[in-house]
DNA sequence: ACTTCGACCTGTTGGC
DNA sequence: TGCCAACAGGTCGAAG
């Protein structure tokens, strides 16, 4: 479900609620997340206020004096904030209660997310200390790009789909970014120039950041905290239109595995 | 060091 | 209507 866009989407969602709040209570339901859950996370964290609620890449960090929360929403997870006693469903597998009456909820029935904690800087944590930069940094631009991909063999989707490379292009923006730059996603990395990249590179921007004004994008039940659906869907220019007509050449969309994951493209306009 | 691929889960969809 | 296979927005870590 969610790609940068659709996490900064609910970062903004329940930050009002949480930031400046003290924990009273943890409850967790099922702990075997995509790692389990810390079994010290109750404790360690009630009491705490959470100072920030910030995003790297596709975590949210939960920031406190005594530690960080480290979420990510993997493929199905959604995070909604409800009254403190509302009655959990199937799959809501941690709430974190708070003082005010807010219940942060994490609902993620393919349990690929994950809740972690950590008592040091969240930077240095395993997960996090290789990522490459956020794509709406001043870091991330041509010459970074570039630089990053000579040599590399890999097709340029799985080259920007590479959290390691730069975080947060997922699946479906990273079809998106491609077209809007004209270039065909079998492409080697390393082969591909300096200009197209300073293409890429305004694509990317462009694509994630109009995706964050619009609420993300919902396909099947991606929904903000706050249960509003996002509506950048309605702005996909290829992803999920295989068989359909370009809207640019009026061609016909094709699709192809790439790295095991579906890739949508315009064969005339992708070269 | 790079690349590919299996693995982790459940829910939904589409074909027969 | 029912059953089953294929597929889904992520990404780690092992193996080549």
């Amino acid at each position: 479900m969610p790609e940068l866009p659709e996490v900064e989407t609910t970062r903004r969602g329940i930050a009002p609620y949480i930031e400046g709040e003290r924990v009273c209570g943890v409850v967790v339901r099922q702990p075997r997340l995509r790692w389990p859950v810390p079994a010290r996370l109750k404790a360690a964290l009630c009491g705490q206020t959470i100072d920030t609620v910030r995003r790297r890449g596709k975590y949210l960090l939960l920031e406190s004096a005594a530690g960080t929360v480290i979420l990510h929403l993997g493929m199905s997870g959604s995070l909604h904030v409800v009254e403190a006693g509302t009655s959990a469903e199937k799959h809501d597998h941690v709430d974190i209660i708070f003082a005010n009456g807010c219940c942060l909820r994490l609902r993620d029935p393919r349990r690929f997310g994950a809740v972690l904690w950590t008592t040091r800087a969240a930077e240095t944590h395993k997960l996090l200390q290789g990522l490459g930069p956020e794509p709406l940094s001043d870091v991330f631009d041509t010459d970074y790009l570039f630089t990053a991909s000579r040599a590399r063999r890999v097709s340029i989707k799985a080259f920007i789909m590479d959290s390691k490379v730069v975080v947060g292009v997922g699946n479906i923006y990273a079809s998106e970014s491609l077209f809007m730059a004209g270039i065909h996603p079998q492409t080697a990395a390393g082969r591909i120039g300096r200009v197209r990249y300073e293409r890429l590179v305004r694509a990317i921007r462009q694509v994630l950041g109009k995706a964050i004004e619009q609420g993300g994008t919902t396909l099947r039940d991606f929904t903000n905290s706050e249960g509003k659906p996002g509506y950048f869907q309605q702005q996909l220019q290829v992803y999920g239109r295989a068989g359909e007509a370009c809207l640019s050449c009026n061609g016909r969309i094709r699709s192809l595995q790439l790295g095991q994951r579906n890739t949508f493209y315009c064969p005339q306009c992708q070269r």
